[in-house]
RNA sequence: GUGCCUAUGGUGUAGCGGCAACACAACGCUCUGUGGCAGCGUUAUCACCGGUUCGAAUCCGGUUAGGCACCCCA
């Protein structure tokens, strides 16, 4: 439990505390506009392309629709969720991740009614409590993209297509697919006890924490990077051999699929998903220029409307985390954003009455689509003038005492520092008509 | 939850027991109707509390916060 005295800010300024936000979750700053701008068009151009549908579910739930769909032995419920009770005593949390709620959202609101297969596609925040690190805070954000109400393997390669067709509209470099079957409840428990027979008399070899996996988890056994561990799983059992047939031939035909689409990936026998609710198909995609942990994680899980006490409904999908993604874009090299900026005019009013009509003027012209900054709490022309050069606009309109009363307004280009005289009326259709002919 | 590291203007750093310095950013002025340059100015009781000392940003202890690794994950 958290202390109950309050901890004091570390920021003061003369004995005064200053709040800051809590402990692993931050703000998105204005600097980063044009990185979540990118984001957030090319997600929703995509997901119309690959006919997703947009869905939002609350960000809180009942706290038991994870802990039965994501399962109560899972880490993210045993120990990382933010479950509390509203004054209400309703046992809520803040989601952990974005798959249950759209079931619980498919199956409350009968959205196979909607279509079938239903795709779906949300953004929004998640909520696990960790420790903090590089790439992993308590709160994040996540595309997710979910397709529910048909099992074909199709629906798996078109989630892988959809990931990476959003990865390459971002101009992410060089993504790497990570992909596995983790079969099915006839041929898992199949594996397992395999995989228990082998380590049987090999306890002893393993590693602390390895020990301690055999029972509790035996699966995460196998990507333990300690030597000795390593050097034992090179001859365990792998998963592959011990398929039922089903599970083989979907594998295989979703291997096929995304290699029609010249679709590169590592097949990772070792791949395991810290969620109940998965089965067969499950991936990761990496950035190269953020190899130590993934951008997107997802899968097949069949199983999750029955956790939830409903008839079998099949899924698959995909949660691709937002801060990772544009951490990734910033540390490619060479990286260009996919989006262009519009060219920006800047209004100048000099003047007490000029500056009266500015906000009018200023206003049209923002009302005919053309972004418009100003700093008009500043006096002098040279300092507005300064502002604009800063903010990089591609125009200058420039209303001072004498243009309000002549009815005109000066037009200056701001790289090549030629003005001329417009009648005030026609405004915004002379700014229209100068930024059209620009090609930057 | 376990272990390790760090804390000086808005940002990035210097100072290593004796006057808190530099670069960049922001804002202002030089310059009241014309930007990019230049000069000047403003922005820090050195995270907090306590100890050692004639003297602490500097050494010691505690607190808080942040980072990194493990666990796990987007």
């Amino acid at each position: 439990m958290l202390s109950e005295k309050a901890k004091l800010p570390r920021k003061t300024r003369n004995k005064v505390q200053i709040f800051q936000s809590v402990k692993g979750m931050s703000d998105i700053l204005p600097k980063d506009h044009n990185w979540w701008k990118a984001v957030y068009d090319v997600g929703w151009e995509i997901s119309e392309l690959h006919d997703f549908y947009h869905i939002e579910t609350p960000i809180l739930e009942e706290a038991a629709l994870f802990e039965r769909g994501v399962g109560e032995m899972t880490d993210i419920v045993e120990k990382e969720m933010y479950v509390f009770k509203t004054r209400g005593g309703e046992r809520v949390a803040l989601r952990p991740e974005g798959t249950s709620p759209v079931m619980r959202s498919y199956l409350e609101n009968h959205l196979g009614y909607f279509s079938t297969p239903l795709k779906v596609f949300y953004v929004g925040p998640m909520f696990r409590y960790e420790r903090p690190q590089h790439g992993r805070s308590r709160e994040h954000h996540q595309w997710g993209f979910e397709i529910l109400g048909d099992g074909d393997a199709v629906y798996d390669a078109q989630i892988i297509l959809v990931t990476l067709a959003f990865l390459n509209g971002l101009r992410l470099k060089e993504p790497v697919l990570k992909i596995n079957t983790i079969g099915c409840r006839v041929c898992r428990p199949n594996y397992r006890n395999k995989l228990k027979d082998y380590y049987r008399h090999k306890k002893n070899k393993l590693c602390k924490d390895c020990e301690r996996r055999y029972e509790n988890n035996i699966f995460r056994l196998l990507d333990c990077k300690e030597p000795e561990c390593v050097e034992l799983k090179k001859e365990a059992p792998i998963i592959l051999d011990y398929l039922c047939s089903a599970c083989n031939t979907h594998f295989r035909s979703v291997l096929e699929l995304i290699e029609d689409n010249n679709i590169a990936y590592e097949p990772d026998p070792y791949l395991a998903r810290g969620l109940d609710y998965y089965n067969r198909t499950v991936f990761e995609v990496f950035s190269p220029s953020l190899p130590s942990v993934s951008v997107a994680g997802g899968g097949r899980y069949d199983y999750l409307a029955e956790l939830l006490g409903a008839r079998p409904i099949s899924g698959v999908g995909v949660g691709i985390g937002l801060e990772r993604l544009i951490e990734a874009m910033k540390a490619t090299e060479g990286y260009v954003l996919p989006v262009r900026p519009k060219p920006k005019t800047f209004f100048i009013g000099v003047g007490d009455e000029a500056k009266k009509a500015s906000v009018k003027y200023i206003n049209q012209l923002r009302f005919s689509g053309i972004q418009t900054l100003e700093s008009l709490g500043k006096k002098s022309l040279r300092v507005q003038l300064k502002s604009a050069d800063k903010y990089k606009a591609k125009l200058a309109v420039i209303l001072g005492q004498r243009e309000v009363f002549e009815g005109s307004a000066i037009i200056r280009d701001m790289k090549t520092g030629v003005q001329e005289t417009v009648v005030l009326d026609k405004l915004v259709e002379e700014v229209k008509k100068r930024l059209k002919n620009s090609h930057d």
